[in-house]
DNA sequence: TTTTAGACTTGCCGCTACCAAC
DNA sequence: GTTGGTAGCGGCAAGTCTAAAA
C-alpha cells in the first residue's frame, strides 16, 4: 500500500508548506509469505506486470466491464487523464521496491503473528532509501499499493481477536502455513518502527484459547462480540442474548450528544492533488485515452467479451444447471431474460417500459382470545388492542424485555390504543405469559405439521404470491425482490435505538404508491374497498412502490427488483468497475493524502486523515445522524473519545459502528497521523467530534476531486476484492477441490475481518464445542488403548479387556496400527474443525460475498482452477451474480 | 451553504429446510 | 425415526450518497 516513489517524487516537487510526506508501509501478512516463497513471488510478479505494466489483453474490456460507468461524468479535460508517469515505469518503480523492501519479512511474520494473538499492528514508515538489497524492478513488493489490505495491514486480525478472545494464530490453524522461515534480512532493512521493537501488551491476554465461554475471564467474555451475558441467560425466557448490553455502550464511548458542525466551505482544491491523476499508471492499449472514457465503450466490449469468451468446462457446467432452471421459467414467459440489454436509454433513465402487479399485503389479525392478566385477573381486550398485546408477548424471550426504551415505547404506544380510562395502566402488573404460551404451542403445533401438510401450505403460499413475483422490464421477466408489505410489528432497533418498541402500524394500500410505466395496467388493489396513494410513472427510478416508514414517517420502505435482476447487476458491475478504477488512483490518493497529513490547513489536514483511516482500516464514512437514531459513528462522526492515542504512535479505536457492532482495534499509524490525532483531541471533551471540520459531504467532494466517482465507501469494496484477489492469486496452490475451497474461505474470512462483518456467536456454541472435545477425549482414550494392544499383540499378547469390560478382538499389529493411523486422522480432523468452528464464531462470511467482493474475481479463479462455481456461489449468489459468469479466467482484480 | 428528501446499498438476525450422524 | 447442525434465504434495520430545496 505504500505510496510509490514516483508519487512521492511528483509531490515533493510541489511542496510548498508541507513537509516531505512520509511513506508508509503496513505489515503484511502476506508479503511475508510472498517473501518465503520466491516461486509465489515470481508468478504474482509476472501477473502484476501484466496487469499494470505491459500490453495485455485488458480483461477489463474484454469483458465489458465499464458500461454504463461515469454515465455523464466525465473527467473534464482540463484534468489531467490518469497516464502512466515515466517515473511509475519500472525503473522509477524501483525506488519504491527498494523502498518496500526495508519492511522485513521477518517484521511482517511477526507483526502478522501479534495481530493474531490481539496485539498491536505494525504499519511501518519507511524512510528514504537510495537503495536496497534487491533492484529487481519486478519486485512484487515495488508497489503495495495493488497489494490487499490484509496482505499490507492485517488490522482487522486484532480488532477480531479484541471481540473474539479464543482466535489465537487462526491463519495457521486454519491450514495455512504454520510458521514462516524467517528471511535474513539485516536490521537495516527493517523499518525504524520493527527496529524499535514495538509490541504492547494490548491483547495479550486475548491469545489464550479457551474452549468454552464459561473459562474465560469477564473481559474476554464481555469482548466477545459484545456480550458478557450471552450464555449465562440460556434457557431463560427473560435473558436472551443480544448483540451487547449497555454497559458495553457505554464503554464504547458514544456520546450522547449529537454533532454541531462548523461552518467550513469545502475544501479548495490546489493543484497538488490534481496531480494525483497526473501520476497514475496506465499501460493498457488505450493508453492514451482517459479511463474514464474508456470506461464509456461499454457495448463494444460488451460484445467482445461475449465472443471471445472461454468458459471453462467446469464453470459451463454449473451455468449450465443455472441456465436450465431460467429455461423452465422462460418457458412459461414470453418474455426474454437477458443482462446484455442494458436498461433504460437516455440520462438518467432506468427503464422504457414497466409492468407489475403492485404488492401482497400481510392478512390480517385473527384474534385469539387468549386473556392477558393485570394485577393477577384477565383482561378483555379488543382485537386490535390483543393484537399489539401479542407482538409484546412474543418478544418476552428476547433480549428486548430487558430494555426499558423498548417497554416504555411499548406501552406508550399500547395505551394510545387501550384508551385513557383502560383498567391497565402500567406495563409493570400486565402478565402476557397466557399469550406467550399460546404462541409457543401454535409454534409447536406447526412444527409437529407433517411435511405433506408443510408442502400444501407452502404450495398454497407460493399460489397466492406468484403473481406479486415478477415484474416485466423493457419486455424482459424479472424477479421482485421484496413484494410482500411489512407487517404490523413493534420495532427492533438494533444497539440502544431511542425508538425500539414502538408500534409499527399496519401498512395500507392508501399507504402505498405504486410506480409503474405509463402504458401499463395499474395494479389491481388487493384490498377490496380500498386504493392505492398514488401512481407514478418514473423511469428515472428502480422502485415498484414505496411507503413511508411508520417508525420514521419522512424515510422510506421500497419495492425493489430482486438481486438477480438486470437493473441490479448492472448497479452491481457499476459499482466494482468504480473500485477497479480505484485502483489506478490509489497511489496518487494515498501520497496526497500521506503529505497533508503535515498541512497547516486544518480542514486538509482532518480530510487527509480521515481518508487514511477509511482507507486503511476500511472504516464507512460516518454519515451525520438524527436525536432518534441509536449513537453509532462512522469515520467522520468519530468522537474524541473513540480513538486514544497511545505513545509512541499507536491508536485505540473503541465505538460502536453501523447496527452498533462494536469496533475496536488498536493499530500502529504514522508519527504524522498520530500527532494528527492528538491535536485534533486537545481542548475537546469526550464527546466532541473528533474531525470537527469535516462531514462525509466535504470528505467525499475531496475524494471527486481525486478520481471521478469517488466516494468514502468505494475503499471498502476496492479493498475487499484485491484483498481477495492477491490472497487467491498467492495462496492457491494446487491440491483437490476441498483444498482449494478452503483457501477461498480463508481469503473470504480475512476480507471479512477487514470489514468488521461479525455475527453473534450462536446460541449452541458453547455446548458443540463441549461436545467436539468430549468426543476428541474419547478418541484419545481409544487411541491409548490401541497403542497397549499394538504392544501387547507385537509381543503376542492378547489385547487388554475393553472398557465395558468384555474381551477385544484378537488382531494382529498391522490392522492395529492402521487403526491407530484411523484414529489419529479422525483426531486431527477434528481438532481442525474445532479450531474452524472457534475461530469463525464471530466473523461474518457472507456480507463481503454479497456486497464487497468483484464476483469476476470469484469465477475467474474457479476456472482457473477447475473449482465448480457452486462450491463457492449458492444458487442466490449465482442468481446475482450472472452478470460475472462469462468473465476471462485471466481476470484479475 | 446547509438541510432535507429521496433512492439505493449494506448488514445482521432468525426461521426453515435439508442433511448427516446416530 | 430422531436429533443436531447449518446453509440458505427472507426480513427489515441501518447505512451511504445525491440532488433538490431552503
Amino acid at each position: 500500500m505504500a505510496v510509490e516513489a514516483c508519487a512521492k517524487r511528483k509531490l515533493m516537487d510541489n511542496t510548498d508548506e508541507d513537509d516531505e510526506p512520509l511513506v508508509f508501509k503496513r505489515s503484511s501478512s502476506s508479503s511475508k509469505q510472498n517473501q518465503s516463497n520466491p516461486q509465489v513471488q515470481k508468478s504474482s510478479l509476472s501477473q502484476k506486470l501484466d496487469r499494470l505494466g505491459r500490453p495485455m489483453p485488458d480483461v477489463r474490456s474484454q469483458n465489458g466491464q465499464s458500461s454504463g460507468l461515469q454515465k455523464g461524468k466525465m473527467v473534464s479535460s482540463s484534468k489531467s487523464p490518469p497516464i502512466k508517469s515515466p517515473l511509475c515505469s519500472p525503473e522509477a518503480s524501483n525506488s519504491s521496491a527498494k523502498a518496500s523492501l526495508l519492511r522485513s519479512p521477518e517484521a511482517n511474520v511477526k507483526s502478522s503473528a501479534t495481530n493474531r494473538s490481539g496485539n498491536v499492528n505494525l504499519w511501518m514508515k519507511v524512510e528514504k532509501r537510495s537503495s536496497g538489497p534487491s533492484a529487481d524492478p519486478y519486485d512484487s513488493d515495488d508497489s503495495e499499493d495493488d497489494k490487499p489490505l490484509s496482505a499490507r495491514l492485517p488490522t482487522g486480525l486484532s480488532r477480531i481477536n479484541s471481540n473474539n478472545a479464543s482466535k489465537g494464530s487462526s491463519a495457521s490453524r486454519l491450514g495455512q502455513k504454520p510458521s514462516i522461515p524467517k528471511q535474513e534480512n539485516s536490521d537495516d532493512e527493517k523499518p525504524l518502527s520493527y527496529k524499535v521493537q514495538l509490541k504492547t501488551n494490548v491483547g495479550t491476554s486475548s491469545s489464550k484459547s479457551y474452549d468454552s465461554d464459561e473459562e474465560k475471564p469477564l473481559a474476554a467474555k464481555n469482548n466477545e462480540n459484545g456480550s458478557a451475558v450471552r450464555d449465562s441467560g440460556l434457557n431463560k425466557p427473560s435473558t436472551v442474548l443480544s448483540k451487547r448490553s449497555a454497559s458495553e455502550v457505554k464503554s464504547a464511548g458514544q456520546a450522547s450528544m449529537k454533532k454541531h458542525k462548523l461552518s467550513v466551505a469545502s475544501v479548495p482544491i490546489n493543484n497538488k492533488q490534481a496531480s494525483v491523476k497526473a501520476e497514475q499508471k496506465v499501460e493498457d492499449d488505450d493508453d492514451h485515452v482517459p479511463i474514464s472514457q474508456r470506461l464509456k465503450i461499454p457495448a463494444a466490449s460488451d460484445k467482445k467479451s461475449s465472443a471471445v469468451k472461454k468458459v471453462t468446462k467446469v464453470v459451463s457446467s454449473s451455468l449450465n444447471k443455472t441456465n436450465k432452471k431460467s429455461k423452465k421459467v422462460m418457458k412459461q414467459s414470453q418474455y426474454i431474460k437477458s443482462s446484455k440489454v442494458p436498461p433504460g436509454s437516455g440520462e438518467g433513465q432506468k427503464w422504457t417500459t414497466l409492468i407489475h402487479n403492485g404488492v401482497i399485503f400481510p392478512p390480517p389479525y385473527q384474534p385469539h382470545g387468549v386473556k392477558i392478566l393485570y394485577k393477577g385477573k384477565p383482561v378483555d381486550l379488543t382485537p386490535e388492542q390483543e393484537e399489539v398485546a401479542t407482538m409484546f408477548a412474543v418478544m418476552l424471550d428476547t433480549d428486548y424485555m430487558n430494555k426499558p426504551t423498548f417497554k416504555e415505547n411499548f406501552m406508550s404506544d399500547w395505551r394510545k390504543i387501550l384508551g385513557k380510562n383502560h383498567i391497565i395502566q402500567s406495563l409493570e402488573y400486565c402478565d402476557f405469559t397466557p399469550i406467550y404460551e399460546w404462541h409457543q404451542k401454535e409454534k409447536e403445533k406447526k412444527k409437529q405439521m407433517t411435511t405433506e401438510e408443510k408442502k400444501t401450505i407452502k404450495e398454497d403460499k407460493l399460489k397466492q404470491e406468484e403473481k406479486y413475483m415478477w415484474a416485466i422490464v423493457d419486455g424482459v421477466k424479472e424477479k421482485v425482490g421484496n413484494f410482500r408489505v411489512e407487517p404490523p410489528g413493534l420495532f427492533r432497533g438494533r444497539g440502544e435505538h431511542p425508538k425500539m418498541g414502538k408500534l409499527k402500524k399496519r401498512i395500507r394500500p392508501s399507504d402505498i404508491t405504486i410506480n409503474i410505466g405509463k402504458d401499463a395496467p395499474i395494479p389491481e388493489c388487493p384490498i377490496r374497498g380500498e386504493s392505492w396513494k398514488e401512481i407514478r410513472h418514473d423511469n428515472t427510478v428502480t422502485w415498484l412502490a414505496f411507503w413511508n416508514d411508520p417508525i420514521n414517517p419522512k424515510e422510506f420502505k421500497y419495492v425493489f427488483l430482486a438481486a438477480s435482476s438486470t437493473l441490479k447487476g448492472q448497479s452491481d458491475k457499476e459499482k466494482y468497475e468504480k473500485s477497479r478504477l480505484l485502483k489506478d488512483y490509489i497511489q496518487g490518493i494515498r501520497a496526497a493524502y500521506t503529505k497533508d497529513f503535515a498541512s497547516k490547513d486544518l480542514t486538509k489536514k482532518q480530510i487527509a486523515v480521515a481518508t487514511y483511516l477509511i482507507d486503511k482500516l476500511a472504516l464507512r464514512a460516518g454519515n451525520e445522524k438524527d436525536d432518534d437514531e441509536a449513537d453509532t459513528v462512522g469515520c467522520c462522526t468519530l468522537k474524541v473519545e473513540n480513538v486514544e492515542p497511545i505513545p509512541p504512535n499507536i491508536l485505540k479505536f473503541d465505538f460502536l459502528g453501523k447496527d452498533s457492532i462494536r469496533y475496536q482495534n488498536e493499530v500502529e499509524v504514522e508519527s504524522a497521523v498520530f500527532r494528527a490525532i492528538q491535536q485534533f483531541r486537545s481542548g475537546k471533551k469526550g464527546g466532541d467530534d473528533l474531525f470537527d471540520q469535516l462531514d462525509t459531504s466535504k470528505l467525499n467532494a475531496h475524494l471527486k476531486e481525486l478520481m471521478p466517482g469517488l466516494t468514502a465507501k468505494v475503499f471498502r469494496t476496492y479493498n475487499a476484492s484485491i484483498t481477495l484477489d492477491e490472497m487467491l492469486s498467492r495462496e492457491t496452490k494446487g491440491g483437490d477441490v476441498a483444498e482449494k475451497v478452503v483457501v477461498y474461505q480463508l481469503a473470504n474470512k480475512e476480507v471479512a475481518i477487514i470489514c468488521n462483518h461479525q455475527r453473534t456467536v450462536s446460541k449452541s456454541h458453547s455446548a458443540q464445542m463441549l461436545r467436539l472435545n468430549e468426543k476428541i477425549e474419547e478418541l484419545k482414550g481409544a487411541l491409548e488403548e490401541l497403542t497397549t494392544d499394538l504392544a501387547r499383540a507385537k509381543k503376542g499378547k492378547p489385547p487388554v479387556k475393553g472398557a465395558d469390560g468384555k474381551p477385544k478382538r484378537n488382531l494382529n499389529p498391522e490392522a492395529l496400527e492402521k487403526k491407530i493411523a484411523q484414529t489419529n486422522a479422525k483426531i486431527e480432523k477434528m481438532e481442525r474443525d474445532k479450531e474452524t468452528k472457534e475461530d469463525l464464531k464471530t466473523v461474518a462470511l457472507g456480507t463481503s460475498k454479497i456486497n464487497y467482493l468483484d464476483p469476476r474475481i470469484t469465477v475467474a479463479w474457479c476456472k482457473r482452477h477447475e473449482v465448480p462455481i457452486e462450491k463457492i456461489f449458492n444458487k442466490s449468489l449465482l442468481a446475482k451474480f450472472t452478470w460475472a459468469m462469462d468473465v476471462d479466467p485471466s481476470f484479475r482484480f
